[in-house]
RNA sequence: GGGAGCAUAGCUCAGCUGGUAGAGCGCAUGCCUUACACGCAUGAUGUCACAGGUUCGAGCCCUGUUGUUCCCACCA
C-alpha cells in the first residue's frame, strides 16, 4: 500500500497528468440520467480568439468548484463550454493583421476571402483558449462544446430573428444611433462608455433676420455640428427670447436660414438659455426636431469627416474642421466667449473613440415588449441574483432600456437574414435563403450587408447550445432551462438582461433560476487589469509558479460575491503553502498506513471523537455555505480545518498511538486518520481538484475518480459535543503549559515532569500522553483536586503553576521563575478575569436579560460565570503564595 | 441628477439568521520536535469611519454625516 509521495508538492508534475486521466475517463461528460437531477451551468463564452486572463480565471474557478459540487452531490452534472465569435473584436484583429503584414484593407479582399481569413484566424486561435482553461481545471462538457457561429447557433440566432420580425418586434428604420467612427459602426447604446473629460463651452452669436444688430447667442461644446444646425430653441416661457420666436436666424459660415422655435427641452438655467439644433447628430436634438418638423442634415460622414458641400472643412476630420470653424467664427466676429466646460464624452467600450451620433438607418429590437417579462421573472422570484442588489440593477436597467439596435456594420458575424427587392422595395425576411421577395416575386432581391449584434447570439446561448430552436433536442428538454449563470456584474446589461428576455421570449421561461455575480479582479493597488496599463498578471503564470489549486483557492477565498478583490501574488503563495500542508499531512499518513482499507474502527478515543464530531460539523456547514454559494466562507472553513484541527491538533494527537506498541492503537488511528483525511478531500476536492484528486488515489480507496465520490453528508452518529468538550479541556491546558513555558524560555528540549489537579480525572488520564508530545512533558501525574497542595506549598516545592479553567498544572521549574514578571503577569489575569466577572454579573443581574435572552444563552453565560469564579478563586491563591 | 458598494489589526480582506472581534501576509521571541522551514510553538497590535436611534445586548438592524469607489441618466 505504501507509496512515496515527494517531500513537497509539485503541481505541475501532477496537474496534466490528471486533467488527462479524468478527461480521458470521461469524467466530465454529462449524461442525461432520469434517475437524476439534472444541474446546468452554461459557461460566459469568451472570444474565440481571445487569451485566458484573470477575470475568466475567477469565472471559469467558480463555476468549476459548483459543478464539481453538485456533480459530487449526485446531480447530472453539466457544463457546457463554448466560445463567442466576438464580432467586433475579432474582425479587428484580423483586419490589423492584414494591414502590418500585406499592407491591405478588408475592402481590397472583398467580403468573401476576408471572412475565409476570419475564419483561417479563428482556427488557429480558437483552441488557445480552451486549452488554457483546461489549465485551470474546468470540468467542462467538451464534447458539447459550442461557437457562436456554429450551424446549429447560427440557426437559432436566424429563427429568432425571423420570429421577432414576424411579431413586429424587430424593425429596421433612421434613427439616431451611436456611430463609431473608428469601428465604422453602429453602436448599441449598452456598448457606449460615457467618460467625463474637460472640454470647452463655446457662445456663439446668430443673427436674427430681418433685425439688424439683434443676434442670439448659442452654447455649444461641439461647434463642428453647427454646420448642421437646422433651427436655434428657446425655452417657451423664456421672457428674455419671447419674441423671437417664430422668428429665423442665419447660419454663421454656412449663411443658411433656420428657425428659432420653442421647446420645453431647453434648460433656461444652461448657457444663455439658447440652444442650437443638430438634429442628424444630437439624439435630443433629434427630438426637438421631430416636434418641429426640423430639417434633419446629416454634416458628419461614417468616418468622422464632414460631409461634402461645405467648401474648405468637407473632407477634415470632426476634430480639425472643429479648430478650422472656432477659427472662422472668431476672425469674423462670431465667437462671443470660450469657457471651460466639464462633460461626459460618449466613447466606443472597443477602440475608445468618441462616439459620434448620427442618423442611420439600422435594424431593432422592440424592447419594450420584451423587457415585461424579464421583469416579471425577477419581480417574482423566479430568477434571484446573488447578492441580490443586483437585481436592483438589472430592473432599473431593464425599466428604462430603449430600443436595441442590433445591425453591425461588419462583415464578421450573423449577416441580417434580409432581404430588400429592388423592384417593389419590401423587405423579405426568412429563415431559409429566398430566391425571389415574397411581395412581388421578383428575382431582383438582395441581402442586407450588415450583421447582427455579436450580444444578439450570445443572449441565446443558455438554449441554442442545447439544441434549441429543436424542440426534440433531448439535451434541451432535460438540461434547461439552466439552474446558476456566473458571471461579472460588468456584463449583467451585454449578456444577462439580454439572455434573460431571449429565453423569456424563445423558451417561455427565465434560462436559468440564479445569477451569481462575482467582482473584477484588479491588481495590488486596486487598478483595473488592463493591457495600455501592462498591469495584467497572467494566470498561467501563476500556475506556473504556484500551481492550479493555489490559484483558485486565491481566487475564491478572502472575498465575498459581487465584491472586486486585489490580486495579491503572496496570496497564492499561502495557498501554495496550504497545498503542501496537506501533502505532507497525507505524506505522513501514507508513511505510516499499514491497512489497506480505510473504514472506522469499533472503539474510538476521545481524541478520535473530538476529530469526527468536528469533521461532521465542518461538512454540515460547508455545505450550507456551498448552497447558499457562499464558497469563500466555506473555502476557509476547510482551511481552518486541515490546518489548525486535523495538521496541528489532531496528527499531533495520534502520534503516541501511531508510534506506540499496540498494533490495535495504531491500526485504529489509522483509520481514523484516513477516514477524515478521505472525507476532507471530498469537501476540498471543488476548490482544489488536483491536489485532492492525487492524494485520494494515493490513500486505500474504492472507485476510480475522487471527483465522482459522493459528497459527505452529516451523520448523526458522529456527533460527540461531549468528546469535544473534554478534548477541548486538554488543549486549554496543553495551550498553557506551552504558554508558560515560553514564557519562561524553557527550551522545547528540556522535558519537565506535570502534575495536573483536576476534577476531570478520567479525561485528564486519557489525555496524558498529549502532554508528552505537545508540552514538552517527560511525565505526566493526574491527581484529584483535593489531592494536590495549597499554591502556597507547591510553590515552596519548587513547582511553578499554570491555571486553567478544568485543571491546575505543575511544573518543577521554579529556579526560572523571575518572581516580580510572575508577579506582574498573574495580576494582569486576575484584574482580566475580575473585569470579565463584573460584566457578566452586571448582565446577570439585569432583569431584561434574563428575561428576555434566548434560554441558552442565559444558560452559557451562567456557566462561563461559574467557570470564570472557580478560575479567579484559584488565581488569586496562588497570587497570595507568592 | 438618480442608484449602489465600501469604510474592521501595519497591509489586503473575512465576519453566515444581532449574543465576549477573525484570517493571510507582515512583526517579535524561541525551535531544523524523524509529515511539512512552503514548517512548529508562543506573543503584540482593533473607540469595527463619525453622530444618533432600536434592543436585555449592535461590527451586524434603522436614520443622518463624512470620505471613497462604481453604475445608470439626453442638460447643449
Amino acid at each position: 500500500m505504501k507509496k512515496e509521495l515527494p517531500k513537497a508538492y509539485e503541481p505541475k508534475e501532477v496537474e496534466g497528468r490528471v486533467y488527462q486521466a479524468w478527461e480521458e475517463a470521461g469524467c466530465f461528460k454529462a449524461e442525461r440520467d432520469p434517475a437524476k437531477k439534472p444541474f446546468t451551468i452554461v459557461m460566459p463564452p469568451p472570444n474565440v480568439t481571445g487569451q485566458l486572463h484573470m477575470g475568466h480565471a475567477m469565472d471559469a474557478t467558480l463555476q468549476d468548484t459548483l459543478i464539481r459540487f453538485k456533480r459530487m452531490q449526485g446531480y447530472a452534472a453539466l457544463w457546457v463550454p463554448g466560445t463567442d465569435h466576438a464580432g467586433i473584436a475579432t474582425q479587428i484583429k484580423v483586419e490589423e493583421d492584414l494591414r502590418v503584414n500585406e499592407g491591405k484593407t478588408r475592402y481590397d479582399l472583398g467580403r468573401e476571402k476576408f471572412l475565409e481569413r476570419v475564419w483561417d484566424w479563428k482556427n488557429k486561435y480558437g483552441q488557445r483558449i480552451v486549452d488554457q482553461q483546461k489549465k485551470l481545471g474546468a470540468s467542462c462538457d467538451w464534447d458539447r462544446a459550442r461557437f457562436t457561429m456554429d450551424e446549429g447557433l447560427s440557426a437559432a440566432v436566424r429563427h429568432v430573428f425571423v420570429s421577432l420580425y414576424n411579431k413586429g418586434l424587430i424593425y429596421k428604420g433612421s434613427r439616431i444611433v451611436n456611430w463609431c467612427p473608428h469601428c465604422i459602426t453602429a453602436l448599441s447604446d449598452a456598448e457606449v462608455e460615457y467618460k467625463d473629460k474637460p472640454g470647452k463651452l463655446w457662445h456663439i452669436r446668430y443673427p436674427i433676420v430681418g433685425e439688424p444688430d439683434r443676434y442670439v447667442i448659442v452654447a455649444t461644446t461641439r461647434p463642428e455640428t453647427m454646420l448642421g444646425d437646422t433651427g436655434v430653441a428657446v425655452h417657451p416661457e423664456d421672457e428674455r427670447y419671447a419674441d423671437i420666436v417664430g422668428k429665423t436666424c442665419l447660419l454663421p459660415l454656412v449663411g443658411r436660414e433656420i428657425p428659432i422655435v420653442a421647446d420645453e427641452y431647453v434648460d433656461r438655467e444652461f448657457g444663455t438659455g439658447c440652444v442650437k439644433m443638430t438634429p442628424a447628430h444630437d439624439p435630443n436634438d433629434f427630438e426637438v426636431g421631430l416636434r418641429h418638423n426640423l430639417e434633419n442634415i446629416r454634416v458628419i460622414e461614417d468616418d468622422g469627416t464632414i460631409s461634402q458641400g461645405y467648401g474648405k472643412y468637407s473632407g477634415l476630420d470632426r476634430y480639425e474642421a472643429r479648430k478650422a470653424i472656432l477659427a472662422d467664427l472668431e476672425a469674423e466676429g462670431y465667437l462671443v466667449k470660450t469657457e471651460d466646460h466639464q462633460h461626459n464624452v460618449g466613447t466606443c467600450y472597443r477602440c475608445g473613440n468618441d462616439v459620434e451620433p448620427l442618423i442611420s438607418a439600422q435594424w431593432f429590437v422592440k424592447m419594450e415588449p420584451l423587457a415585461k417579462e424579464a421583469l416579471r421573472v425577477v419581480r417574482d422570484g423566479e430568477l434571484k441574483f446573488v447578492p441580490d442588489r443586483f437585481a436592483k440593477t438589472y430592473t432599473n436597467w431593464m425599466e428604462n432600456v430603449h430600443d436595441w439596435c442590433i445591425s453591425r456594420q461588419l462583415w464578421w458575424g450573423h449577416r441580417i437574414p434580409a432581404w430588400q427587392c429592388e423592384d417593389c422595395g419590401e423587405m423579405t425576411v426568412a429563415e431559409t435563403d429566398p430566391t425571389e421577395c415574397a411581395h412581388c416575386h421578383s428575382k431582383r432581391i438582395h441581402q442586407e450587408e450588415d450583421v447582427l449584434d455579436t450580444w444578439f447570439s450570445s443572449a441565446l446561448w443558455p438554449f441554442s447550445t442545447l439544441g434549441w430552436p429543436d424542440e426534440n433536442s433531448e439535451d434541451l428538454k432535460y438540461f434547461y432551462p439552466t439552474d446558476v449563470l456566473v458571471t461579472g456584474y460588468d456584463i449583467i446589461f451585454f449578456w444577462v438582461a439580454r439572455m434573460v428576455f431571449s429565453g423569456c421570449a424563445h423558451t417561455g421561461q427565465s434560462p436559468f433560476h440564479t445569477v451569481l455575480i462575482h467582482g473584477l479582479v484588479r491588481d495590488d493597488k486596486g487598478r483595473k487589469m488592463s493591457k495600455s496599463l501592462g498591469n495584467g498578471i497572467d494566470p498561467l503564470e501563476i500556475i506556473d509558479r504556484y500551481g492550479c489549486d493555489a490559484l483558485r483557492f486565491n481566487l475564491i477565498s478572502g472575498n465575498s460575491p459581487g465584491n472586486d478583490m486585489r490580486f495579491y501574488t503572496e496570496r497564492c503563495e499561502a495557498y501554495r503553502n496550504f497545498a503542501n500542508k496537506i501533502w505532507n499531512a497525507s505524506r505522513f499518513l501514507l508513511m505510516n498506513l499499514t491497512i489497506d482499507r480505510c473504514a472506522l474502527p469499533q472503539r474510538l478515543e476521545l481524541e478520535d471523537k473530538w476529530i469526527l464530531s468536528k469533521l461532521n460539523r465542518l461538512v454540515g456547514e460547508v455545505t450550507e455555505n456551498m448552497d447558499k454559494y457562499e464558497l469563500g466562507v466555506a473555502a476557509a472553513k476547510i482551511y481552518d480545518f486541515i490546518w489548525d484541527d486535523y495538521c496541528d491538533w489532531y496528527i499531533e494527537l495520534t502520534k503516541s498511538r501511531l508510534q506506540g506498541e499496540d498494533p490495535a492503537a495504531k491500526e485504529s488511528a489509522q483509520q481514523v486518520l484516513c477516514y477524515v483525511l478521505t472525507q476532507t478531500l471530498k469537501l476540498l476536492h471543488p476548490f482544489m481538484p488536483f491536489i485532492t484528486e492525487e492524494i485520494w488515489q494515493a490513500l486505500p480507496h474504492k472507485g476510480d475518480f475522487l471527483m465522482l465520490q459522493d459528497w459527505p453528508t452529516v451523520d448523526q452518529a458522529l456527533d460527540f459535543p461531549q468528546e469535544e468538550k473534554s478534548m477541548e479541556t486538554i488543549m486549554e491546558a496543553v495551550n498553557a503549559v506551552r504558554t508558560r513555558r515560553g514564557e519562561m524560555n524553557v527550551p522545547p528540549s528540556r522535558k519537565v515532569g506535570l502534575t495536573v489537579a483536576t476534577a476531570d480525572k478520567a479525561v485528564f488520564e486519557a489525555g496524558a500522553p498529549f502532554f508528552r508530545r505537545l508540552a514538552s512533558a517527560s511525565a505526566v501525574t493526574v491527581v484529584g483536586v483535593e489531592e494536590a497542595g495549597s499554591s502556597e506549598e507547591m510553590t515552596k516545592a519548587g513547582m511553578v503553576e499554570v491555571i486553567t479553567h478544568a485543571a491546575r498544572v505543575f511544573m518543577p521549574l521554579a529556579e526560572l521563575v523571575d518572581l516580580e514578571q510572575e508577579k506582574a503577569r498573574l495580576d494582569k489575569e486576575i484584574a482580566k478575569a475580575q473585569k470579565d466577572l463584573d460584566s457578566l454579573k452586571v448582565k446577570l443581574d439585569n432583569p431584561g436579560f434574563v428575561n428576555k435572552a434566548p434560554a441558552n444563552v442565559v444558560q452559557a453565560e451562567r456557566e462561563r460565570q461559574e467557570k470564570l469564579t472557580a478560575l479567579l478563586e484559584k488565581l488569586t491563591q496562588q497570587r497570595g503564595a507568592m
